[in-house]
DNA sequence: CATATATTGTGAGCATGCTCATGAAACAAG
DNA sequence: CTTGTTTCATGAGCATGCTCACAATATATG
């Protein structure tokens, strides 16, 4: 089947959708035994790595809303992941901390992704490897642009700086 | 810089992510004139290709979960995308047809999510995004192959925590 | 035929995202 | 200080996925 010589334009949002749905789903299926899901792990490590963060940051971070972030926290506060602490600095933050459950499972859950990742990417020179980064890259940064609506609002945009 | 083996392993998880989620949005935010979302499209393809599909099938070729698809074709036959109809020959199933509409818009949101996929993949030569599709391809296949748990079921079920 | 098993679809209820709206607090001008 | 604006967090309610449970139907087997 590698007489695909029409553009592979046509795939690469199947593609794409099922590569990304797949990756997800074998992180949970292992990260379940942690009773962690991968928007939890994608919190867990902005938080490890910056305690006392603000949620306003984490939805900055983690490209999501802030309604979004508070209800993840919720969860993964009441799942004892995270812990939240007013700032005596703003009382309308509320600065996020991890537990110590959080940071003794960090390590082990980092390198369980690491091996997910190795796995995914089986059978690809690092040649290969780098040539996909491009393109996620690539295209992360084509639709990080204008990022709202492309077609037919494409002009309302240009020059907006971010 | 030494050895960059790891360097594109830490990070795919995270693009992949990434680049899904803003391919998804873009396409969202264009389809949103038409009251089409992502997933709604992804069936409507398959309706449209296969008239009187069954919703059993639909999940196995959109891989989600019979329910799941239920609950879809509940919102697109309510919106007037596709219509329910009995199967003589089984009267589990319920067959699944495309509307008038849906046969209407059909070609046109296709011609849309070309030029999304095109403008997301703007910069890459034909070698490049070959690479690419590649690249996505091996991912699916790998992580297809043994499509539960891997790493559960291998090592680190043996010291289950929580 | 009768009974056991498999398949098809869906109800209940949860997780994770969203938009829209709102309250509380901080900040900027006057 | 007062007023207007911005920022931070969250409530309400929806879309899309999931697991678990179950009813109806089809199929295989004794």
């Amino acid at each position: 089947m590698t007489l695909m010589n029409t553009e592979p334009i046509e795939k690469i949002g199947f593609l794409l959708h099922d590569a990304q749905r797949l990756l997800r789903k074998r992180f949970d299926a292992n990260a379940a035994q942690y009773g962690l899901s991968s928007a939890q792990w994608r919190l867990m490590v902005r938080v490890v790595k910056e305690p006392g963060i603000a949620q306003a940051r984490l939805a900055e971070l983690l490209e999501i809303e802030p309604i979004s972030v508070s209800r993840l926290v919720d969860r993964m506060a009441e799942a004892g992941w995270v812990e939240r602490r007013a700032d005596d600095n703003d009382r309308r933050v509320r600065m996020v901390f991890p537990t110590a459950r959080s940071r003794g499972v960090f390590t082990e859950v980092k390198g369980m992704a690491h091996q997910i990742f190795d796995e995914a990417l089986t059978g690809l020179s690092l040649d290969q490897r780098h040539a996909f980064v491009h393109g996620l890259e690539t295209i992360i940064a084509n639709l990080s642009e204008t990022d709202g609506a492309s077609l037919g609002e494409a002009q309302l945009k240009e020059g907006t700086p971010a």
